[in-house]
DNA sequence: GCGGTATGGTTGACGCGTCAATCACGGAGG
DNA sequence: CCTCCGTGATTGACGCGTCAACCATACCGC
């Protein structure tokens, strides 16, 4: 099939991106301005939160999160700068490291929670109607499963 | 009002950013190996190809693509590295720079149309219903009207 | 044990975005 | 004129993401 779009297709598209976009920035920078995390540092802490013993395997932090290993290392770094995180060597794989969650990451992150869920229902779950919700959930699921194949 | 989200809620905020990141990344990487432009460069062509002669000046231009300048400052020198663009002193105003479309840029431009319109058509409208194409338009223009106030 | 390969993780280079500072010119008022 | 201010645009520093290269260790088969 080689149809073209129609152009309401292409301006729901442009739309899509844009808004989403906007989304993103706005909520970020106001969880950046409210709590000095960024969208990242909350997604990692909160998964080592989450975590038996507050740690995890580099690796495992990584399928929690669903990132690269690459990337996960990179923003680590950043974050043990800052001390939000420690690494520690593996004792059952040298190779391996241990991420785990200081006391002051888990500070930071416990102070972070409630301003960012505020956030996210003020920006985005106040705009729209139990209705508007479901067929959301619904028109992201077919866009899921239709990346699938080839994601 | 101090209410708190359903879980429902949370569960599509989340769904919402990690389908339209997977979605940007797959089409943006997509765009790239097959043209070998970036959604930006491709925004930054699309703006130029439909101005009056191909140049633009580089607030209009920034305007046009919604960026800060110094965004698009940023971009264009990459753009112009690679001779997509050039940038012109403008006649009018010599603080000014106007920024005008090359033959190689044009060129690239209109052999990435196609593709890019094809992959956004398999991606993403090929995966929803005419239905659903209207519920998003309209869940889409309440979460913008939502923003205007707060961006 | 020993060679080879797979795996866990890091690094470097580069594109992209934001912020704050800066520079250069234009324009108004004295 | 010339000073002061607003505006057009660039720069530098830094966080973030991706890709490809790399290093070290583990593990498998002989």
């Amino acid at each position: 099939m080689n149809r073209r779009m129609t152009s309401e297709q292409l301006v729901v598209w442009r739309a899509l991106m844009d808004t989403t976009n906007d989304l993103r920035r706005v909520l970020g920078a106001r969880l950046l301005r409210e709590t000095g995390l960024s969208p990242a540092d909350y997604q990692v802490l909160l998964a080592l939160s989450e975590a038996d013993q507050r740690r995890l395997r580099s690796s495992e932090l990584a399928d929690a999160v669903d990132w690269e290993r690459s990337r996960l290392s990179h923003h680590l770094a950043r974050m043990e700068r800052r001390e939000l995180i420690r690494r520690d060597e593996c004792a059952t794989d040298s190779r391996g490291a241990e991420v785990v969650l200081t006391e002051e990451g888990a500070r930071r992150f416990r102070a972070a929670t409630a301003p960012h869920l505020r956030a996210v229902r003020e920006q985005f779950a106040d705009a729209l109607s139990a209705q508007q919700i479901d067929a959301l959930a619904g028109i992201l699921r077919d866009l899921r499963q239709h990346l699938k194949g080839e994601a």
